[in-house]
DNA sequence: GACAGGAATGATTACGTATTCATAGAGTGC
DNA sequence: GCACTCTATGAATACGTAATCATTCCTGTC
């Protein structure tokens, strides 16, 4: 009734067990050394007095946390896609997941610091707006890190990404198949360099095809902005023949847009996304886009974060490809 | 170049600087303990060594871990909402959030002891589905939980929920005020405490009208099993006046379903939801929901977790009421 | 039967920090 | 000039575990 519950520690089942705390210990963390009969008994004592290990102090001693750190922005779909990714497959590994999610404004340097004490065994950067200054930062420490979807930081730290310009120059051929000219690309934000990436790869695709690739920024990878870039794209004075947006979310909102003012997706214009998000295959959206496939990639990210990486020189650079699919905003109900 | 970087500890500092280690702990955790010169010097060491404090050892020592372990299901846009919210709201108070997400099937007894291991500061479990046995497991030990929109678990541990039957009451107000006389309520499981908690909520009002309200389970709060349930009412031999959906996620796929097979919302038949997410204000969907002020919600149950409650008999109970959104499933454009 | 070798266990220590206790000055008031 | 308070610092210890080293005992072999 009124046990005030004091912490239960390996020292107190030895006691109640008659053996050694040495003998608990490995009860729990090697219990191939300890006699069957002898586990048996201390196991049984542990469970009495309601004994769990602490996690803190084996830490502390072994030098390993058994915690991976994830830095993801606070906000995207996307990123809330890949955190549930980290979070299982990491458990699976039987690894925690400390979470470090960060809005555009934070500072990020502040974040890497509160990481630092916490003594991870590793970090999973994940985040396209990261500076490589801040990247300098976290080299000298021992902790690992890995780069993820952040094509930038490849040849600092490993990185792992989906295949950004493959992505777009399928995604620009396939455009250029049902016939279109001239196309019109809506970044996020420019400086990202997924941004780049994906422009890139578009552009150059549709060059080789003699067509042409506007740009225009929409200033978040967020609905919203995506909403707004639709209505100035609806003022434009000729329309394009098919817009390519970034990012899937960015998409929606540039479909929604386009759906108010009244233009007609794919009829009037071709739309295409990126990222494979659930929401693309949602029968409200149906988007061509490149899947990607975010279980491979988060489970490439961990494997390369826990490698002892074998050529420190020359950090490990995973791409991942992605997998076009095709939705109803690129598929003319018919066409000539 | 060859550096090892073995790790740097307040030792290091002490010996740089040419204090003890006792000052160099003194100038990183209460600094006003000790000279202004002194803290200059030391803090001056720390950084030639790149010295930064060990969390693990001040949390074995301090017996706190500034850790807050977050217990969501790995699906849902609900859940990831509210993570992103924890996350915010924590790192206002320099709290670290540790993550265990769980899938459906997994054991979360097993994720518990997990939990345990870490001796967070306190466990904010957020789900419908962990059991009241479960719960049980947990009370026991000194680490305070709060239970994040699980009525059930009202009274067995301080629990933080909105007002589910209160907002699904005011939904129903609003559809009896439309006209409806014979609504339809699709609920994703059954099982789940606040499924339980909306459905009383709407059945009540709307006999309180003279309305009905039927029940229909889903099978889950994803958006397939909307699309779905979506198809099966399309098949009734009456339609209902009105779908209450028990989630917005949920909501969007029947939404769909109905676009598919040809129903016109809200023309056909009025639709709502609940939750208030993002998506339920785009363009694409303009969903009458009951919105939850997750920032709200989620300052509120960090609230109550981190405070040494008062009376332990009477655990806290805070309902937070949600605000009525109307969009235009509920809109009629021309109403007789 | 003696001895090697292995298995099981206990005593001890180290992990890196925060805190208590003790101590040395530095002011302060009479 | 002395007792006294107060501040700044150092020495020592404890947090709870895992690993090393030492010890005991048991088994098998020639």
């Amino acid at each position: 009734m009124d046990d005030e519950q004091r912490a239960v520690t390996s020292v107190d089942v030895a006691a109640e067990s008659g053996f050694s705390q040495a003998t608990v210990a490995r009860v729990f963390s090697s219990p191939h050394l300890v006699s069957p009969t002898t586990r048996a008994t201390v196991e049984d004592a542990a469970n009495r007095l309601g004994y769990v290990p602490n996690a803190i102090a084996r830490s502390l001693k072994s030098q390993r946390t058994n915690i991976v750190a994830a830095v993801v922005p606070a906000r995207g779909e996307y990123w809330q896609q890949a955190l549930t990714s980290f979070s299982r497959h990491l458990a699976a590994r039987d690894l925690q997941l400390l979470l470090f999610s960060f809005s555009d404004g934070a500072d990020v340097a502040r974040v890497i610091d509160s990481v630092q004490q916490y003594r991870v065994d590793g970090i999973l950067l994940a985040s396209t707006n990261v500076s490589l200054l801040h990247l300098a930062r976290l080299s000298p420490g021992a902790t690992p890190v890995v780069a993820f979807n952040h094509p930038a930081a490849a040849g600092i730290v490993p990185a792992v990404s989906v295949d950004n310009a493959a992505g777009t120059a399928a995604l620009a051929q396939h455009l250029v198949h049902q016939g279109c000219r001239n196309v019109l690309f809506v970044g996020g934000q420019e400086r990202a360099s997924t941004d780049q990436a994906r422009y890139r790869g578009a552009a150059q695709e549709l060059g080789r095809h003699g067509a042409a690739c506007g740009y225009i920024e929409a200033g978040s990878f967020g609905y919203d902005d995506g909403y707004k870039a639709a209505t100035h794209i609806a003022e434009l004075d000729t329309l394009p023949d098919a817009v390519m947006v970034s990012g899937d979310e960015l998409a929606f909102g540039v479909l929604d847009g386009f759906r108010t003012v009244g233009i007609d997706v794919p009829n009037d214009l071709l739309l295409t996304g990126f990222d494979g998000l659930p929401q693309a295959s949602w029968a409200g959206y149906d988007l061509t886009t490149i899947v990607q496939s975010m279980d491979s990639l988060a489970q490439q990210a961990i494997e390369v974060l826990l490698q002892p990486d074998a050529n420190n020189d020359h950090p490990a650079d995973v791409v991942v490809p992605g997998t076009l699919r095709i939705g109803k905003t690129t598929r003319r109900p018919l066409d000539g």
